[in-house]
RNA sequence: CGGGGCGUAGCGUAGUGGCUAGCGCGCCUGCUUUGGGAGCAGGAGACCGGAGGUUCGAAUCCUCUCGCCCCGACCA
């Protein structure tokens, strides 16, 4: 029984100065957390029982399907993450520390490593696999910026498992097995989610999906087709492509177009000199940047932003991109800015990318590479050739679904799992083998499946708030049910004490509140604060032998008779 | 790393060169109060993030520095 009497707990009437989103505030007022350093919290008693009710229903979930539970140091050498390169590749994201005698250590940011090479030190025979194990680990990673409270901390809590099996077709049903114990896991905990492809990222590997919580304060835009249910991350949805044709374009012309640096200057210029008609649409974009120091450009519809992020992930082996600044163009006085165009690309020495849907539209305005000139009748293909199509240009609500065209929605949410087909990257890099059936060794394949579980309670904290405070589903919830007890006599709270010992006898968890000192209000608005989904309130109906019971989610309440109030209060558990 | 904002008591804040740094919440003592963040009285609690400087005098001006929050870059 959790009794307020002596609850290590201190809820706040202002919300904490440095908290924007609902989870932070909230967690912080209810007295949940408390924020040590950027992106570093400690669990106070309410939220640490929370924390652990998310990892228990995970770790429930996870034995289910058969999953082994390990636990690996946080701790860690830094030879197998040299072997795997990540040493370095990881960057400055990797917390590396230093013992007495010099030798180098790092927090681990994630742990493809040590599973790895725990499996390769126990497994030796394909009759070994599939295997699948995981940990409840807390994890390190040195954010460039730590946002929005525990959603993205620099210390965190992860649920990571990883697969080994002999061949892909393994591969594919233990990925199954645990996209099925995640949705399962994710229902329990009371989450609304979204699953979505996504591209795998700095992880490597193929196939990959998140499990995404839809909310306003979430970092990941995603896209959904309402008509036939698909849905990706923005940096993985494809381009529906679309458009007239234009069979025939006349040769290019050269136009003076005065003071037109802008998509939105040139179009006024096109209508007012050239004929009326012309849009945004109707020109083309062209974006300079450094892909890891190579200048390209990248082309664009005029009326679309590119969206570096999408671009980025679509350019596998580029790990860095740069748009072009005042000083790249005063460097490099060949690149005309503002007035950018395809056609000379090549003597330009720009490798040429271009989102798909430039393939088709295809009679363009654009640069001219010269001062205050534009060309127009430019077309793909006839007058410049793009090296490669790469989806570039932001998403936007309202554009084409891949599968079926219908126009997609768009939405935030937060990622809390990820699961995706690692392959072999790591077993070949660490020479993780197996002897199949013929006696040969054979490189095991791997899959990597993470929950964020510390973010999962934000996640939850951002759903299923209100006005009044947080709102729990009750298996997460730090007690199944609430009690307050009100008045200046013993009796309210010797009644309030009985019907807690009877609830907990049946198998409820309970938080009592039972304060001598504060007014019947402070413990209200702490109750809503804190969220426990039933609250029962044990004062003036006393005196007519009943009780009140509010339901913090429907926001109602009643009256039950004292008398047998355990059991009915039982019977609303089930 | 770029842009913006902010560091004053446990929390929220006022204070743009002048006296003893003010208020609300919270905390302590006493009395009253007990169904919606109670009232009265008394009290404790602040090296004004840190260092240096300007000045007769600095929370306040200048320089540097550390930290925090937001947007972007980046990232699960």
């Amino acid at each position: 029984m959790l009794q307020m009497s002596r609850l290590f707990l201190r809820t706040l009437r202002d919300d904490p100065a440095d908290a924007e989103v609902a989870s932070h505030r909230l967690l912080v007022r209810a007295g949940y957390v408390r924020r040590v350093a950027a992106g570093i919290y400690s669990w106070l008693p309410l939220g640490y029982i929370t924390l652990r009710n998310i990892e228990r229903v995970v770790r429930e979930e996870m034995d289910r399907a058969g999953f082994q539970e390990v636990h690996f140091p946080a701790l860690l050498p830094r030879e197998p993450y040299e072997a795997t390169s990540r040493w370095n590749d990881y960057g400055s994201d990797l917390f590396r520390l230093q013992d007495r005698k010099g030798g180098d250590y790092l927090l681990g940011p994630t742990h493809e490593e040590m599973f790895t090479l725990m499996v390769k030190g126990e497994c030796s025979s394909y009759r070994d696999l599939p295997l699948t194990i995981y940990q409840i680990q807390t994890k390190y990673r040195d954010e460039p910026r730590p946002r929005s409270g525990i959603i993205r901390g620099r210390e965190f809590v992860m649920k990571d498992s990883y697969s080994f099996d002999i061949d892909d077709a393994g591969l594919e049903k233990s990925y199954q097995d645990h996209r099925a114990a995640y949705i399962k896991t994710f229902e329990r905990l009371g989450l609304k989610y979204a699953i979505v492809s996504a591209m795998s990222g700095a992880m490597g590997g193929s196939k990959s999906e998140e499990f995404l919580a839809p909310c306003e304060t979430g970092e990941d835009t995603y896209v959904l087709c309402p008509s036939c249910g698909f849905a990706a991350n923005v940096e993985a949805m494809s381009t529906k492509v679309s458009g007239k044709s234009y069979p025939d374009v006349p040769a290019l012309e050269t136009l003076d177009t005065p003071n037109t640096p802008t998509i939105d200057s040139l179009v006024e210029v096109l209508n007012k000199n050239y004929g009326g008609g012309f849009t945004a649409a109707d020109t083309l974009k062209n974006i300079l940047l450094f892909a890891d120091d190579e200048p390209i450009s990248v082309l664009v519809p005029g009326d679309r932003e590119v969206d570096l992020k999408r671009l980025q992930a679509n350019l596998p082996g580029v790990s860095e991109l740069r748009l072009f600044e005042e000083e790249d163009f005063a460097k490099n006085p060949k690149f005309v800015k503002g007035y950018v165009g395809p056609q000379d690309a090549q003597s330009l020495g720009l490798k040429l990318y271009a989102d798909p849907r430039v393939e088709i539209g295809s009679s363009w305005v654009t640069g001219a590479n010269k001062s205050n000139t534009h060309a127009r009748y430019v077309q793909n293909g006839r007058d410049f050739k793009v090296e490669k199509y790469v989806e570039a240009a932001e998403v936007r609500a309202g554009d084409g679904c891949p599968q079926c065209d219908t126009p997609v929605v768009i939405d935030r949410a937060i990622e809390i799992g990820h699961i995706f087909q690692l392959g072999r990257k790591y077993a070949k890099a660490l020479d993780l083998t197996v002897l199949d059936s013929d006696g040969k060794p054979n490189v095991v394949t791997m899959g990597s499946y993470g929950i964020g579980v510390s973010r999962a309670v934000a996640a939850i904290a951002e759903q299923s708030h209100d006005q009044l405070g947080l709102r729990w589903p009750r298996e997460i919830a730090p007690a199944d049910i609430h009690i307050v007890a009100t008045g200046k006599e013993d009796l309210p709270f010797d009644t309030a004490f009985d019907l807690a010992q009877k609830l907990e006898a049946a198998g409820a968890r309970v938080m009592l509140d039972d304060r001598r000192d504060a007014s019947p209000g402070v413990k209200f608005k702490d109750a809503e604060l804190i969220g426990i989904p039933t609250i029962v309130i044990v004062g003036k109906g006393l005196a007519n032998g009943v009780i009140e019971v509010r339901d913090r989610w429907a926001g109602t309440s009643s009256e039950i008779p004292l008398e047998g109030a355990a059991d009915l209060l039982t019977q609303l558990l089930k």
